[in-house]
DNA sequence: CGGCGAATTGACCCGCATCAACTATCGTGG
DNA sequence: CCACGATAGTTGATGCGGGTCAATTCGCCG
């Protein structure tokens, strides 16, 4: 349980050799904890390894002038949240954990090697860092032309595709252990304003968050209110 | 003038050797002229080749159910506008002229023998992607926590800065045959409001926008506004 | 001169922010 | 065991930034 949850995630978008998972496997170290709210990386700072997290929720932050802060994309497990960093070297934004985490790092040295001699591997890699990407701009689209309903609607039907991916979500619920002022800073919300919505959906019986918890009444219509298709997190096989 | 303005870039960045710059040169196809407003690639269709934009301005858009578009990102002469395509295969956006453009494509096919063969170019190429995302992050930034006046400020310095670097712009003045309703796609406005925004500008002595020009008067007291820093465009040399 | 897209301006409206008070939950120490 | 303090969530009253609708004007081209 350190870097399954990374390979099962790579082996839905396109086959992962023995010899490349057994790479993969050299390069991450072992996993150590981190405590929720702890900045990981901040930024500007030089970077020389990549974090792969492992069990919990980090998050991209940039912060503003007058103490607002903006998260532009959360991380689950199984994902790297700064693998950006590996050919940027340092990072535009902060990273700090939401929640206790387990996290590994794998050194640029080594990734650097990986691209000497795993063309293919590092093709792979390269499409996860354009995957956060495309994330990065469903969130621009939903920040400029949803409203605060379909907004959070969204994120909720991003996380449960994500985390059902690594078999940490069902269509009716998962384990999400935010606070609502986390979600006004992915939304570009108010935290009161988050919860007036949040009223909105549970009465609406669409769905409900509490202590920690999302859970689900209709799946599909939380989809169609917030105009959801999984298309941009690239499920399906490459051809490549 | 085919590849001239992309090495000038990329060699901001990071050295390219004379052999690498002779890869580039080869796999570039011919140029060739595109009409305005016209669809180089719609969400979704198989992609087998990146575009390279010579000259003109291109946009990556999102289009909304009830009719309403979102830019995610512009890019300007030098700039790949679907590298990204080659590791996802297919895109989910379009990608559209919003000026009359030079483009030239380069096969993926091609790109795949890069990334077999040299894999400092191929590192060199997937960071430009991730400064694509870099500024998907700032976007939403803006979106998220700008005021108009604000948003707008920092999409022209953003222009600015990215026009400058491929001497397209000075420190007061560029050209950008945009309309006010382009820009309004952009910042997540409508035409109206960013025409106010504009007027403000105008009248606060900071920048104007006439006949497809941007002048600015004050470029300090507009980033300042904006909360403008080009950490995100990476334009220094990295150590790798 | 006429036509058409882009820009401009005014009047009015609404979604979300702001401010403020109150409640619920939970861990901690006396 | 309860008092407490701290943090998270809830709700109401009010205000504002930007949307909407509509009428003009401008600029360019045929």
């Amino acid at each position: 349980m350190t870097i399954e949850r990374l390979l099962q995630k790579l082996r839905k978008r396109d086959e992962v050799s023995d010899e490349e998972e057994k790479i993969l496997r050299e390069i991450i170290e072992p996993p150590r904890s981190v405590a929720p709210r702890q900045y990981l990386i901040r930024e500007g700072e030089p970077l020389t390894r990549s974090t792969l997290l492992i069990e919990g929720i980090m998050g991209r932050y940039k912060d503003m002038r007058d103490g607002q802060r903006q998260i532009m994309e959360l991380h689950v497990a199984g994902d790297f949240a700064d693998l950006h960093g590996f050919t940027l070297k340092r990072l535009d934004h902060d990273v700090m954990t939401m929640t206790e985490c387990r996290v590994s790092s794998a050194p640029h040295d080594a990734l650097n090697y990986i691209t000497e001699h795993y063309p293919r591997l590092t093709r792979l890699l390269w499409f996860t860092t354009n995957v956060d990407a495309a994330i990065h701009r469903v969130w621009t689209a939903s920040l400029g032309r949803r409203d605060a309903i379909a907004r959070l609607a969204h994120l909720v039907c991003e996380l449960q595709q994500r985390l059902q991916l690594v078999g940490l979500a069902s269509a009716s619920e998962y384990g999400l252990p935010l606070t609502q002022a986390d979600l006004a800073e992915c939304l570009g919300l108010t935290p009161v304003h988050v919860n007036r919505v949040l009223k909105e959906l549970r009465e609406r019986e669409l769905m409900t968050f509490r202590s920690g918890r999302v859970t689900i009444y209709d799946l599909p219509k939380l989809k169609r209110l917030a105009e959801f298709s999984s298309d941009y997190l690239y499920l399906d096989r490459r051809s490549s």
